[in-house]
This record gives structure tokens, C-alpha cells and sequence, in this order.
DNA sequence: CTAGGGTTAG
């Protein structure tokens, strides 16, 4: 059968001609035909001539490292009935070890049995290599085992078997019966065993080998034992790795290499830059592995210069591998040089997923979060794997999308399909995650199961525990942690230390500082800024102070953590002086800028903000770097009332993000610039930009702000149905207002009570607001009923509620709400209204008479009123609470804050430039009034915003149109 | 039978 068949094996071989050339097929001897009871056999164990080619063809392969074409030719030699000899069949073996080809290799195993191969010791070696790479230990053990002798090359194979499937105490064990056997290591064993101690982080017994080691000759003998104890105490200690590394007689590039890295991976990386020059000025060869490390270096060490060196070192060596690529890659994304990096990307034509997975990092890191999805997208259109890391540097993102937690349960759905659900970095991708969307449920549960949990992962659930406001869970956690052993860093009690944030908790956060100082736990710039904010929330303003005073290494963030601190806290003045000062000692960062913008924001200080914007364009060189900042300043120009400027920002951006576009509608919104502001929305949606939840928010309450009831309209349908966005309260809230201030109440109502979540107070309140406008008091009533439900203790409720029956001449029903007011000891907020005058700040209250110039203001005041009575303006006495006679309610109305702040204004502000006021409180009716004579009256514009949106007074009228 | 190397928490 073996013989008839012989013939059309040779044509294929034919085809497939290999060197040696020699016409060997014709001289081909034929075996015998076997008998049948050997049919199993299938090969004949014999050698013949031809096989030492075959052999010989194996042995080339091996040298060239092309084990592929070590299995095809094994094939053909399978085929042909061949058997590789003693010195081949490792060969092959050890191939099929490396590509797992389990099947083939048990196959030849199976072969093998029976004939005198069995009993060869290098084929018995090969075999439990060949298993142990195939992650069969049993297996591999079990050859061991049945070997009738052994030697160290044999030991070795099985130790290092045994550490490759992770199985390192039964290195360590097989070791001590090499020893009991009396059977000397070499240089192999010990390296696989220094390995296994890495592994175990067993330092004493490391030590031990590495005595064994210089007791026995072997530390010097072969380049690979230091370097694996250099690799062993980097696991440790640096300095002992590199005592190791001085002592070394042979030293190589692989161990330079080691050296250098272990450096750059302790976040040493000035060292490890240093041993590189040390390394080329002793005149040691470097490799590839060289240059990657070192540009993991340069970019840790943060020198761009010195990186760009390193990159035309590369260029100069011709070192490009994907490695390479990557390693630079993250280099310039590191530096913020997003564009070096993608260009590296592009000039690679076959790209790995890693690459992909880098220059998604770049992207993301780039903040454009809209071509990050792109990438995403492509990479999958591009065929690659998406692998656990990509899922770790996409899930982040999931927060910034308006589908994101659908996206992020689909990418979660996708991490168990492809069976990394229990990576522990993708456990802590998802617990975080989830627990940003506010689904602690699921990260606990995800938690729970975690099979390695570690400080990391504790952290990232402390963290999202305490942004749910979970302090007490996220106590429990911790002492969870501390209880199983797992030591908490600084970062862990970086993490809780924000749950401890009012005076009843300043125990709690004092026992945590203790536990820091007990432990030895390195108070880093982050750690020391926690523990201000804690001690400044927790009322301890002095220990907070001091620390941020006594603290040496105060980084931009310490600076800017206690800025945000102080505005967070209203404290204007201490947030200030402590930004000058702080600009005079550390670079602010785009996070400085942004939180003094939203301090002249909020205060209206238009000359400050326009200071701040010609300080950064000096310090950053340009705003197009960080676009947050150049939205910060959009929106900062708009709500201080110049939409000019926020315009020129916005227009001139080169690339506008999500939040540029909402910033710009909601800054035409606030001016009752409607149709701007739906052609600013026209104009994104054709640029493709997704419009997210906030831009509807921004949209609808600019159609509300202008009347654009019917556009408004449209736009609610829109979202639904065009852009598949899930209307949330905020959302019904627009509505609710946009039909109620149009009139449309018990249109408005019935959106309340069909609405699928319960109203908010700012729902019933947007209701009451425009019952005032229409009078209607029985709706209002009814609203204010529900309204008091959720808020019982906002006096501003109440006061409403009162303008609308004083409107109504309704007294006593005013009467009784201000005794209602009065026996709950609720305090309504004092109304405001300021002016900015070469960026120093005029604050008045009703009746104010502190000002400097006060004689004065009311004398203008007093002018003003009686000049705009003679053109028709009649005081409006229902806007004042009080009951009280007639001429006291007069007074009380003329003074006004915003009367005094206009009255002020036009005395001082330069004729030509408009008259900037801003209110905290919405305008009153009245003032309202009393601005559009003042604006006909005194030929000048006045612009002023309050709690609301923007008033322009121009010429007798008010760009509201009244509508507010 | 053996040492060093790229992308992964906020």
C-alpha cells in the first residue's frame, strides 16, 4: 500500500523543490511494504539517505529561525513516510512548541513511540519543552518523569517549563531534587530560577541563588545570569540591580539595556538617560531595544529637544520597527505634539493593533473626542482586533458621549466575548466607568467579582464611591482594603479624602492625616492638596493654609486646587490675591485660567476677563492648543456681555468641539438672540457635529428667551426623532417654559403632569414665573403647593408667589406668606446689582447709601426719575412687597440696586461705551421700566444681566421685547 | 534549556 502510493508523493515533493538540488527522488530506495499488524505505524523508523536532506533542510530553517517552513517541510517528510533523526526531530519539536502547534506535535510524538528515539535523551528534553509551551505542564511532567536518565539540559527544559506556565514554586521544588540528585546547575537553571524568584518576589531565596550563583562560578560565566539578577533586584531595589550591573564582568547591550530600562520603569529617568550616554561613550554597541528604551526615557523626562535627538538617532541607525514607531508615538503625544505623532502613524503601512491603540491614546489625550470615535471606528474598519487595552483607553471616553452608557455596556458586552471580563485593568475600567454614570450598583457588582483586586482597583472604587456621595460605603471599603493587607497609597487616600467635606467630619479627616503620618505614606503634591481642601471644607481653614504654605513642592495643581477652593467658596478676594501670587512662582496651567475666568464670569468683570484673555495669548502663545480654554472664553465674553468678542473667538477657532458650539448658542440664547442661535444650530448640525443633550438645553431655552414658540417646538420634536435623544428633565423643563412664558399655562401644565420623571422645583417655578406675566393666580397657587413639596425651605418660593398675588393687589394673601416666611425663619437673598469700572467692582444693595459717591448717584437717580416721568414713566408699585403706604413704597422702589448701579454707571462710564450692570436676582418690573426711559432718555446703551439671560436697552426698548 | 523591548486606573 506504502509503495503504490509512492509515485504521486514524489510529484508533490517535485513541485515543491527545496535545496539540496541533487536528483535524489530517482535514487529514492523504496522501503519494503510493511506488514499489516504495523500498519499503525505508518512510518518506517529506518533511516535512508534521503532523509539526511530532509534533516539537513530542518537544520536550515532553524538557523534562518523559519519555523513555519520547519513544519512545511516536516509535512512533506510526514507525507513521505520520513522520520527526522535525533538531532532533527528537537528541532522540530521545538518548533511546534513556539507556534502551538499542539496537534502536530503530538502527532509526531505518537510517531515516535516505539522506536529508538523513545530512549534518546535530547528527543525526551525536546518533548517536555514542546508540552511546556504548549501550557500541557502534565504532560511535559509526565515525560520527565518516565526519562530513563536525565541531565542538567534535561532538568532545565523541565524547570523552565514549569516557569513559562507560571508554576514557579515547582521550579523552585524540581531545583531541590536537582540538588538532592547531586546534579550541578548551570548558568540555565539558575537564570530560570532567579526568574521564579522575580516572579515570587521572594527576595531572601533570590538572594540565595544569586550566592549560589558567585559559590559556584556561574555569575560571570554567561551574561544571561547577571542580567537576570539585574532583572531580578529591579523588582526591588534599583540601586542593588545596579551594584549587580557595576560588579558584572560581561557585560552586554542586553544588559545596558536592562539597566537602562529598570531606571526608566522606577520613574527614574534621568539615570537611565545618563547610562545611555555612559553606554555610547564607553563605546557599547546599542540596539533597537536600546533606542526604545531610551525614548520611553526622554519622554518620562519630559525633554522634547533630547527626544528629538533620540528620534534622529533612530532615523540615522534605521531602526523602524512597530516598537519603535510606538514608542515615539507616545512620546510626542506625550510632549503635546499631537501631529508628530500621527504623522509617525501614517508612515507606517501595516499597523498592529497596539499602534492603533496609541494613536487612539493620542487622540484622546488631543481632546477631540469627536475624531477619537473616528479612530475607534476605523481601526475596526481596518480589520484590527479590538484587544483589552483598547477597551481600557476607550471606556474613559464613554462619559463625554450623550449615548455614553449604552456605549460603554456594549464595549463591556464586548470585554466578555472576547474573554478579558476578568482582566483586572478592564475591571477597573468598568468600575470606574460605571460608577461615573452613577450605576454603583454595577460596579459593585463587577467589584465584587474582580479576581485580582489590588490598590488600584480599591482606589478607582473608593473614588467612584465617593462621587456618589457614598462616604460611608466608600469608609467600609477602605477599611476593607486595609484589613485584607493591601497597603493604601497616597492616591487611595487622595480618593476618600473629598467624601470628609463639611466641620462634622474634621475628625475623621484629622484620623486619616494621622494614618497618612503613621504609615509612612509619601505625602505627594496631590496627597498634600487633599488634604487642604479637606481641612478648608471641613472649616479648619488654618491647618488647610498651612499646609498649602508649608508644603515645598507646591505643583500647579496645589495652586490650583486651593484657587478653586476659594471661588467654589465665594471668597473673590482670597482666590485673587492668591492667583497673582501664584502666577509669579508656577506656570499657570489651562485649568488656572479657566476656573479665574469662571471667578469674571460670574462677577462680570469684562475688563479682568479681557486682561486674562491677553495674559494667556502671551503665556500659551495661542488659545488653539486647548480648546477648553478657548471655549471658557467664548462663554466668558458672552455672559460679561460681549458677544462681539466671543464671536471673533469662536469663528477664528480652527476646529470647534461640541462644547464650542453649545457655548455659542447658549450665548446668543442668553442675549435673546434666538434666530442667531438656531443658525448657529443649523450651521453645526450641517458641519455633522451631533448635537448632545446640553446643545437642546442651550437651543430651547434661547427659542424660550426670544418667543420662538413654534421653533421651539420643533426643535423638541427634532431631538426626539432626528437625533434619537431621550428628553431628560432639563429638557421638559425648556418646554415647560417656553409654552408657559408664551402664554401656552395649561399647555405648559399638561406637560408636567404627562412628563415621564416627577417635575423639579424649577419646573413649577418656570410655571409660577409666567403666571405672573398672564396673572393667573389659581395656577399659580396650585404650582406653588407643589413647589414648596420639594423646597419648603427656599424663601425665593415664597417670594414669587407674593409678587404674583401683590401684582393682583391680593394683601392679605401677601400678608400671610410673609408670616409663613417669618415663622419658618427662611431669609430671602438680598438683591445685588454691581458694575465693573476699570476692573474694580461697585456693589449696591436696595437702598444702599455706602457707596463713596453716594450723595451723588441719588442725586442723578433723583433727576433721572423725575426727567423719564415727564416722557411717561409711572412708577409700578405692585413690585414692592411691603405693605406699606404708597409714598414709602415709592422710595423703597427707587432705590432699587439696579436704580443705584445705573444711576452710578451713567456717571461714570464713558459716553459712547454701553452701561454694564448685573443683578444676582432676576430684574424687577419696574427697573425694567425705568432702564428703557433711561436708555431713550440718555441716548445710552445699558446692558444688564441677571439671574436670567442679558437686557439690552437701547433707545427705549429692551432687546427682551419684554418677554422674560 | 537562558537575560533586556511598544499601547492599559483618575
Amino acid at each position: 500500500m506504502y509503495g503504490q502510493n509512492t509515485p504521486s508523493y514524489q510529484l508533490d515533493v517535485q513541485q515543491n523543490i527545496y535545496p539540496p538540488k541533487a536528483n535524489y527522488l530517482s535514487k529514492m530506495e523504496l522501503p519494503l511494504p510493511l506488514s499489516p499488524c504495523l500498519n499503525k505505524l505508518h512510518f518506517t523508523p529506518k533511516q535512508t539517505p534521503e532523509s539526511k536532506h530532509w534533516n539537513l533542510l530542518i537544520k536550515h530553517h532553524t538557523k534562518l529561525k523559519e519555523d513555519q517552513s520547519i513544519l512545511n517541510t516536516y509535512t512533506q517528510m510526514e507525507s513521505l513516510g520520513i522520520l527526522p533523526d535525533n538531532a532533527t526531530l528537537p528541532l522540530v519539536l521545538k518548533a511546534c512548541g513556539r507556534l502551538r502547534a499542539v496537534d502536530r506535535g503530538k502527532k509526531l510524538h505518537n510517531a515516535v513511540l516505539g522506536t529508538d528515539l523513545v530512549s534518546d535523551i535530547r528527543a525526551q528534553t525536546a518533548l517536555v519543552d514542546f508540552y511546556s509551551k504548549c501550557g500541557m505542564l502534565m504532560d511535559a511532567r509526565k515525560v520527565f518523569d518516565e526519562m530513563p536518565d536525565r541531565d542538567v539540559v534535561s532538568w532545565n527544559a523541565m524547570i523552565s517549563g514549569c516557569v513559562g506556565c507560571s508554576e514557579y514554586k515547582q521550579a523552585l521544588a524540581l531545583f531541590s531534587l536537582m540538588q538532592i540528585g547531586n546534579l550541578k546547575a548551570n548558568a540555565v537553571t539558575v537564570v530560570e530560577l532567579i526568574r521564579a524568584c522575580g516572579e515570587l518576589l521572594e527576595l531572601r531565596l533570590g538572594k540565595e541563588i544569586h550566592g549560589y550563583c558567585l559559590r559556584n562560578g556561574l555569575f560571570d560565566s554567561n551574561p544571561h545570569v547577571g542580567t537576570s539578577l539585574i532583572g531580578f533586584y529591579l523588582k526591588f531595589d534599583p540601586s542593588i540591580a545596579f551594584l549587580v550591573f557595576k560588579m558584572l564582568g560581561s557585560r552586554n547591550t542586553v544588559s545596558w539595556n536592562s539597566m537602562i530600562s529598570g531606571y526608566v520603569n522606577h520613574g527614574d529617568s534621568l539615570k537611565s538617560i545618563n547610562l545611555f550616554i555612559s553606554m555610547l561613550t564607553e563605546g557599547f554597541k546599542c540596539d533597537s531595544v536600546t533606542m526604545l528604551v531610551v525614548i520611553k526615557a526622554c519622554a518620562e523626562y519630559g525633554n522634547l529637544e533630547l527626544g528629538m535627538q533620540v528620534h534622529q538617532l533612530v532615523i540615522k541607525f534605521g531602526y523602524n520597527n512597530m516598537h519603535i514607531t510606538n514608542a515615539l508615538m507616545n512620546m510626542y503625544t506625550k510632549f503635546a505634539d499631537f501631529g508628530s505623532s500621527f504623522e509617525l502613524f501614517n508612515s507606517i503601512p501595516t499597523k498592529d493593533a497596539a499602534l492603533w491603540n496609541s494613536m487612539l491614546s493620542c487622540s484622546i489625550e488631543s481632546g477631540f473626542i469627536d475624531d477619537s470615535i473616528k479612530i475607534f471606528l476605523e481601526m475596526q474598519l481596518d480589520e484590527i482586533q479590538i484587544n483589552e487595552r483598547t477597551l481600557v483607553i476607550i471606556l474613559p471616553l464613554c462619559v463625554h458621549l450623550s449615548n455614553g452608557l449604552v456605549n460603554g455596556k456594549s464595549l463591556h458586552a464586548y470585554a466578555i466575548k472576547i474573554g478579558k471580563e476578568n482582566n483586572p485593568h478592564i475591571g477597573n475600567s468598568l468600575v470606574n466607568m460605571y460608577t461615573l454614570f452613577n450605576h454603583v450598583e454595577d460596579a459593585t457588582r463587577i467589584f465584587a467579582t474582580m479576581i485580582v483586586s489590588d490598590v488600584i482597583s480599591y482606589n478607582v472604587f473608593i473614588s467612584g464611591l465617593v462621587h456618589n456621595n457614598l462616604t460611608v460605603q466608600a469608609f467600609e471599603i477602605f477599611i476593607q482594603m486595609v484589613e485584607l493587607g493591601i497597603k493604601p497609597n497616597s492616591q487611595t487616600i487622595t480618593s476618600i479624602l473629598p467624601a470628609f467635606d463639611s466641620a462634622e467630619h474634621l475628625n475623621v479627616g484629622r484620623s486619616l492625616h494621622g494614618y497618612v503620618m503613621k504609615c509612612g505614606i509619601q505625602i505627594d503634591a496631590s496627597l498634600n492638596t487633599a488634604l487642604t481642601e479637606m481641612y478648608i471644607n471641613c472649616e479648619d481653614e488654618e491647618t488647610g493654609r498651612d499646609l498649602f504654605e508649608n508644603y515645598p513642592d507646591k505643583d500647579s495643581i496645589s495652586w490650583n486646587s486651593l484657587l478653586s477652593t476659594y471661588i467654589k467658596n465665594n471668597q473673590e478676594q482670597e482666590a485673587l490675591i492668591l492667583f497673582h501670587r501664584m502666577i509669579s512662582r508656577v506656570k499657570p496651567t489651562y485649568v488656572t485660567i479657566i476656573s479665574v475666568l469662571s471667578l469674571y464670569t460670574h462677577l462680570s468683570n469684562l475688563p479682568q476677563g479681557r486682561c486674562l484673555h491677553a495674559y494667556t495669548l502671551r503665556r500659551f502663545s495661542s488659545l488653539d492648543l486647548e480648546l477648553s480654554l478657548a471655549n471658557a472664553f467664548i462663554t466668558m465674553y458672552a455672559r460679561c456681555g460681549s458677544l462681539e468678542y466671543a464671536e471673533k473667538i469662536f469663528y477664528n477657532l480652527p476646529q470647534k468641539n461640541i462644547v464650542s458650539w453649545n457655548a455659542m448658542i447658549g450665548g446668543y440664547g442668553m442675549h435673546g438672540r434666538g434666530d442667531d442661535a438656531m443658525l448657529t444650530f443649523s450651521k453645526m448640525v450641517n458641519e455633522e457635529i451631533k448635537p448632545t443633550q446640553v446643545t437642546f438645553v442651550s437651543a430651547l431655552s434661547a427659542c424660550s428667551h426670544s418667543g420662538m414658540i413654534h421653533t421651539g417646538l420643533i426643535l423638541f420634536h427634532s431631538m426626539v426623532q432626528d437625533f434619537c435623544i431621550t428628553p431628560e428633565r432639563v429638557h421638559y423643563a425648556c418646554l415647560v417654559d417656553l409654552l408657559a412664558r408664551g402664554g401656552l399655562l395649561n399647555e405648559a401644565k399638561s406637560v408636567i403632569d404627562t412628563m415621564p420623571m416627577a417635575p423639579d422645583a424649577s419646573i413649577w417655578r418656570a410655571l409660577i414665573g409666567a403666571c405672573r406675566i398672564y396673572s393667573n393666580t389659581h395656577m399659580a397657587k396650585s404650582a406653588f403647593e407643589s413647589l414648596i413639596e420639594l423646597e419648603p425651605t427656599n424663601a425665593g418660593n415664597y417670594v414669587l408667589l407674593s409678587n404674583i398675588y401683590a401684582a393682583n393687589g391680593l394683601w392679605s394673601e401677601v400678608k400671610s406668606l410673609r408670616l409663613i416666611v417669618k415663622n419658618k425663619g427662611l431669609k430671602k437673598a438680598a438683591g445685588r446689582s454691581w458694575i465693573v469700572m476699570k476692573s474694580k467692582l461697585h456693589l449696591f444693595a436696595a437702598g444702599d447709601k455706602s457707596h463713596k459717591q453716594s450723595e451723588k448717584i441719588y442725586k442723578k437717580l433723583t433727576f433721572l426719575l423725575t426727567s423719564i416721568k415727564e416722557m411717561g414713566y409711572v412708577p409700578d408699585l405692585s413690585w414692592v412687597l411691603h405693605d406699606e403706604d404708597d409714598e414709602r413704597k415709592l422710595a423703597r422702589l427707587s432705590s432699587h440696586s439696579e436704580k443705584l448701579a445705573i444711576a452710578f454707571g451713567l456717571m461714570s462710564v464713558n459716553s459712547g461705551s454701553p452701561i454694564l450692570i448685573t443683578k444676582n436676582l432676576r430684574i424687577c418690573g419696574d427697573c425694567h421700566e425705568f432702564s428703557k426711559y433711561v436708555s431713550k432718555l440718555t441716548k445710552r446703551t445699558i446692558i444688564l444681566r441677571d439671574a436670567a439671560r442679558f437686557h439690552h436697552f437701547v433707545d427705549g426698548s429692551c432687546s427682551c421685547k419684554d418677554y422674560w
